[in-house]
RNA sequence: UGGGUCAUGGUGUAAUCGGUAACACAGCAGAUUUUGGUUCUGUUAUUCAGGGUUCGAGUCCUUGUGACCCAACCA
């Protein structure tokens, strides 16, 4: 119910452990209110985790409200798609309720201002009611529609909803005042006419509620103790009070935190969009994108995303998190919690000459390091091998600690070996290596004496399956991409590499969508929907932390 | 006649209503390591500017400067 009194709190926690310590409220009621209008990218996780978890933190509960308050941009499709993702990020919504449940009361409520004289239909074209506005340094002007009587007013608005006038006829605009500083304050609409299809009243209705007229009462009927939005609907704050006090239902309050932005991605829709529409990701949940289906689709675990949010805080500055911060918390979870594979993505043939030909020896080793109660996994160790490409040079660098002619290597949980000869063809390329292992360095028992610097994975050419694997990088090279005048310039050309034939144990053939691994050395992967029975395809969440990348870049 | 919101290391967030500017990520250096991973240790770097109040200011006052939002029949 409280929370920790040494631990700091952000400034929406202090006011809700206020108004819980006051007495204000027994119990605070927090609500998402997407639109359903697209798929949910890492900005809307940023704010489900807000508001779901502060109902968790302080006991309390929290809605998912759908604002379909515009019938032409939004479709149950993305109410769906919604839905699950609040879900994947491990919420469950108190009650999911839809603005739209209430256009009966909207409109009665809508009636009772008219009635008040604090409401009237407005037949200027947008044009002239953009004129009459005025500018932000300018006052407005009244519209010549603005002293029609109640009776009248009335009249009209019935007419309005019993679609006797065309789309863009008229409007239901509220009476405040033409001169307020605050341009949202200047007789805002309040019903539009619009005779189109709702995705769930259909056609019962062609007016329509605006965003203002729809989110504060829509709050109130829930009883909403804390209605968390971003900043640029604090101009909007005055208007929802009004609201809610021309009809003296029960006061909701708006607060407003900075939006969260992360480097490197993108979370406008229509940026989203053209990504997916101009065929330069697959789709909106290409591992790509930052929506949360994609970081889904890319391996991310709902608990990184839950770790990453809390981690950034909460301010009312604008801000860019460092995608680096959400890359450490995925990388923390998966370290504790994935077994350990092994996988060749760009495979070297290695012979151990002093190996007998057919023998298979079984070797183990363990699944994860940091977890030994998830035990040991079978190795089988052969005369012909895989080593990663990577992990040979023949005239190495200083400080490479991998193999190199005349040069040893440990093969992790196995034998040393030397190299003793490269094996190239006519054109120079390297072909395979010559090795000799030595048999009293067995992984365990190892009397060699020998302490080579290096460790590298390997595969056992007897067994190695053949499996796709899909590399992700970042989607753009800068930082803040939507600042960009192109921000598909920005795009990293290499943002995905597919290696179609790389090599895995056998036991990763067997593995399930959902299942979440480290190769060894590599980083860590997921399987991929795209994955079959005989043809399983791994996508690489993120990469493990190298040094080694950044000492060689040097 | 403009209104609103904000300003602390590279990034993000703190600082018990005036009392040693801290935590995390990133960076750098080292130790450990049969993953160049993990873990551990050390380290670099911060209060937008000017003025004022005070023994003492990131915090209070004042004057500036800068950034973002608002003039959609979008949310």
């Amino acid at each position: 119910m409280s929370t920790n009194s040494n631990e700091s709190l952000n400034f929406l926690e202090e006011i809700i452990e206020a108004d819980l310590a006051s007495g204000k409220y027994k119990h605070i009621l927090t609500r998402f209110p997407p639109e359903p209008n697209g798929y949910l990218h890492i900005g809307h996780a940023t704010s489900i985790c807000l508001n779901f978890g502060l109902g968790v933190k302080f006991g309390g509960a929290t809605n998912l409200r759908f604002d379909d308050t515009n019938p032409t941009t939004e479709e149950t499709e993305y109410v769906d798609s919604i839905i699950s993702d609040v879900r994947w990020l491990g919420f469950e919504p108190a009650q999911i309720v839809y603005a739209s449940d209430y256009f009966v009361q909207l409109f009665e409520w809508a009636k009772v201002l008219i009635q008040n004289g604090k409401a009237y239909v407005d037949f200027s074209t947008s044009q002239e009611m953009a004129t009459l506005k005025g500018t932000p340094t300018e006052p407005g002007k009244n519209s010549p529609y603005r002293d029609t009587t109640p009776e009248e007013n009335l009249a009209l608005f019935e007419k309005m909803r019993a679609g006797e006038f065309p789309d863009g006829h008229c409007t239901l605009r509220a009476k405040i005042d033409m001169n307020s500083p605050n341009m949202i304050m200047r007789d805002p609409l309040l019903y539009r006419i619009k005779h189109a299809h709702h995705h769930r009243t259909g056609n019962t209705w062609c007016i329509y509620p605006m965003y203002d007229w729809a989110h504060g009462q829509s709050d109130s009927l829930e009883n909403i103790t804390h209605s968390i939005c971003t900043l640029e609907f604090a101009p909007h704050r005055e208007l929802y009070d009004w609201c809610i006090a021309q009809l003296g239902i029960f006061p909701s309050h708006q607060y407003e935190f900075a939006r969260r932005n992360v480097s490197y991605a993108i979370t406008s829709k229509r940026k989203l969009r053209q990504l997916v529409e101009d065929n330069i990701v697959r789709s909106w949940d290409d591992p790509r994108m930052p929506t949360i289906s994609g970081f889904r689709r890319r391996g991310y675990t709902p608990a990184s995303i839950r770790e990453f949010c809390d981690r950034i805080g909460l301010g009312k500055r604008e801000m860019v998190a460092d995608m680096s911060l959400l890359e450490f918390c995925i990388r923390e979870d998966l370290n504790k919690s994935s077994l350990r594979r092994f996988a060749v993505l760009h495979p070297l043939k290695v012979v151990i000459t002093n190996y007998p030909e057919a023998q298979i020896d079984h070797l183990e080793t363990e699944n994860n390091p940091e977890a030994p109660e998830t035990g040991l996994r079978p190795l089988s160790f052969g005369r012909e091998l895989w080593i990663e490409q990577d992990d040979f040079m023949e005239t190495p660098p200083p400080k490479y600690n991998r193999l190199s002619p005349g040069g040893i290597v440990r093969l992790k949980s196995a034998y040393i070996i030397r190299c003793e000869e490269v094996m190239k063809d006519d054109a120079g390329n390297i072909t395979e290596l010559h090795c000799t292992y030595i048999p009293e360095s067995r992984s365990g028992q190892d009397t060699s004496g020998l302490k080579p610097k290096g460790v590298i994975h390997w595969l056992s050419a007897s067994d190695a399956m053949i499996a796709e694997v899909r590399l992700y990088d970042r989607l753009f090279q800068v930082e803040d991409p939507a600042r960009e005048e192109d921000f598909i310039a920005t795009i990293n050309p290499n943002s995905l590499q597919v290696i179609e034939n790389a090599l895995v144990e056998p036991a990763l053939m067997q593995a399930e969508l959902g299942d979440r691994f480290q190769f060894t050395r590599l980083g860590y992967f997921c399987v991929d929907p795209d994955s079959s029975a005989d043809k399983m395809v791994f996508n690489r969440t993120v990469t493990l932390k190298d040094t080694w990348a950044k000492e060689s870049a040097k």
